[in-house]
RNA sequence: CGGGGCGUAGCGCAGUUCGGUAGCGCACUUGAAUGGGGUUCAAGAGGUCGCCGGUUCGAAUCCGGCCGCCCCGACCA
């Protein structure tokens, strides 16, 4: 490709919009461009790359057996009327309608489509087991896209999807995407971890992500520095200790807490630690106002609150909401608490003589006990685990670890999902066994986003002069740059050399405009192709060129005659 | 959806306080010089000042409404 008719311009400036280094990145060298938010078009250069990362993955989707299909981007609701995910999903559904007012979604994953592919095909046990994907646009529209490529309301997923006819199977099925994940990972320069994580609105049981560590991203993980435990904070397990045990019970007593109203002003004001109050938090779980108590120096963890409610719309109350509901806030406390469902985190029970709201204005309640005082509905695990936590993982010769958690930021690079037979049976895909009886499938999705992994890639690979592209994703392998190249005796041999490295299969970009060189090694730097090759005055005069790669600062002078094959040995190594 | 910020040329910005008909740098066009890390000089082209309405002799600027984009949170495979 002659850079001078390529379709990409770089920028000097970063256009204000961006703040990750991926972002403007991606920007500046003339990548991607915005249309709305969430919305990106891909210019040449990116869409090479993007072709480039889907090759690899079709490559380890195929090495692991999967079959490549393809599924329309539109929906009848009536599917997703079918597994209920028209209301678990409903925010972020695109919607429209045709002209004879037939209702259909934009499709945000495939599980219904799939799973009506697989009625129409799949009878037997021995058609079984079954790894189906694609490669497709999904349309999502997030409440919030962000951070350029990093979340986009229509944005490409590979998407495969396992059928066995049991779990065993399925936990090999998962296994081989497993394994499949982190070698395109690893293809394509990300350096990524799993970890547990929430199935969401997907349903099913495990399911890890697969996490590219960075403060750019929007998840939280935690992660054992001795073990390896590592899990979304969302779903993270911690070992919750009593802050105070040695006390007897003491007898309740009311005291007045004029201006109180935040369970630090309180501990303050009583020269206590916050761990030795009961924090009070109002929810909305399906509608229905959930009085939720946790130990004062915790947060509440809403992906465990929500599993514990079984609810699909949960949120934090707002200030109308929680005075309707007749709740105190600033002092409000379970005990005499009547008619609203308690949930409670299961630590409260080991803790004695809590603060706790008095449940009226400007009063609190000092050795607030559990069992003798008040009880929760529910009693289980909802705390957050934060920066410091004890790791909860256990191994057969030690019991629990027990060592402080790191809290890290992370990119989710991909998730694989058991889905177990949720879809199969609420959509009716079943196969006959040997048998003859019928058998729901057992189902799993994976699913890597193709431009968010983009992202990723610069987001890992760069300097503060521009992109490197690791080798198997580069749109180009050689970035070929003339300079003044008007003079025939460089026009010529950089001519020769382009047409020459093509014919021997190298992806060229060829840099032949009429720019200075500070002009040209500085879009090199930026577009970041692996090798850089430079033809100029001053190298035909020792009858050589200019090799540099990307990655490395210093530079080398090869023959001419060498340098078809001193190119293709500096980019095999 | 809550909080904050921003919308003036392709990009980065000034001008808005105090109303007088739009400017700077980069990029772009033409010419000349230069030629190994965003070189220089000269001459140009390019703007419904986000949109609608109002006030006014006159609005980028004042008033009202709306829209878009970014960030934090909520939410989210």
């Amino acid at each position: 490709m002659r850079m001078s008719r390529l379709f990409g311009k770089t920028l000097r400036q970063t256009p204000a919009e961006a703040e990750t280094p991926s972002h403007q990145l991606l920007l500046r060298a003339g990548l991607v461009h915005q249309v709305a938010a969430g919305v990106y078009a891909f210019l040449p250069l990116a869409w090479r790359t993007l072709q480039n990362i889907e090759r690899i993955i079709r490559e380890e989707m195929d090495a692991a057996g999967g079959q490549e299909l393809m599924m329309p981007a539109i929906h009848p609701i009536e599917l997703w009327q079918a597994s209920g995910r028209d209301q678990a999903m409903k925010d972020i559904l695109f919607r429209f309608s045709d002209k004879r007012d037939r209702e259909f979604v934009l499709g945000p994953t495939h599980e219904e489509v799939i799973v009506e592919l697989f009625k129409r095909n799949i009878r037997s046990y021995r058609d079984l087991p079954l790894l189906v994907y694609q490669i497709q646009q999904k349309f999502r529209d997030e409440p919030r896209p962000r951070g350029g490529l990093i979340r986009l309301r229509q944005f490409t997923m590979k998407d495969l999807y396992s059928f066995d006819t049991d779990f065993e199977g399925l936990d090999l099925s998962y296994r081989k995407m497993y394994e499949a994940y982190i070698r395109i990972f690893d293809r394509c320069g990300v350096p990524t971890i799993p970890v547990l994580a929430d199935s969401g609105a997907m349903g099913g049981r495990d399911t890890h992500e697969f996490i590219y560590l960075t403060e750019y991203g929007e998840d939280t993980c935690l992660l054992c520095p001795k073990c390896g435990y590592a899990a979304n904070a969302d779903v993270a397990a911690f070992v919750k200790e009593p802050a105070h045990t040695a006390e007897e019970p003491k007898p309740i007593e009311e005291i007045p807490t004029p201006g109180l109203y935040t369970i630090q002003a309180l501990a303050d004001h009583l020269g206590i630690p916050t761990s030795k109050t009961c924090k009070a938090v109002f929810y909305s779980a399906d509608g229905e106002p959930v009085f939720v108590a946790i130990r004062g120096d915790m947060d509440v963890n809403e992906t465990k609150l929500s599993r514990a409610l079984r609810t699909v719309d949960l949120h934090y109350m707002s200030e109308d909401e929680v005075v309707a509901a007749g709740f105190v806030p600033g002092s409000a406390g379970a005990v005499g608490l009547k008619g609203v469902r308690i949930i409670a985190d299961d630590l409260l029970p080991r803790e004695v003589n809590l603060v706790a709201g008095a449940n009226k204005p400007d009063a609190h309640l000092l050795n607030v006990n559990y069992g003798r005082d008040w009880q929760a509905d529910t009693l289980t695990d909802i705390a957050l685990a934060v920066e410091g936590s004890l790791c909860s993982a256990t191994s057969d010769k030690q019991g629990e670890c027990r060592t402080p958690m790191d809290v890290r930021r992370g990119i989710e690079m991909g998730q694989v999902f058991k889905l177990g037979t949720f879809y199969a049976e609420k959509l009716g895909a079943t196969y006959l066994d040997a048998e003859g009886k019928q058998r729901p499938a057992v189902m799993g999705s994976y699913g890597i986003g193709t431009e968010r992994l983009l992202a990723a890639v610069v987001e890992a690979n760069h300097d503060e002069r521009g992109i490197i592209w690791p080798a198997e994703i580069t749109p180009f392998q050689v970035h070929l740059v003339a300079l003044q190249p008007e003079r025939d005796e460089v026009g010529t041999a950089a001519e020769k050399l382009y047409g020459r490295l093509q014919t021997d299969g190298f992806a060229v970009l060829y840099d032949d405009r009429d720019e200075t060189p500070g002009v040209k090694f500085n879009d090199a730097d930026l577009l970041g192709m692996p090798l850089r090759v430079t033809v100029s005055p001053r190298t035909l005069e020792k009858g050589s060129l200019e090799l540099k790669r990307r990655s490395e600062a210093e530079s080398e002078l090869v023959p001419l005659d060498e340098g078809p094959s001193r190119i293709k040995a500096s980019l095999a190594s």
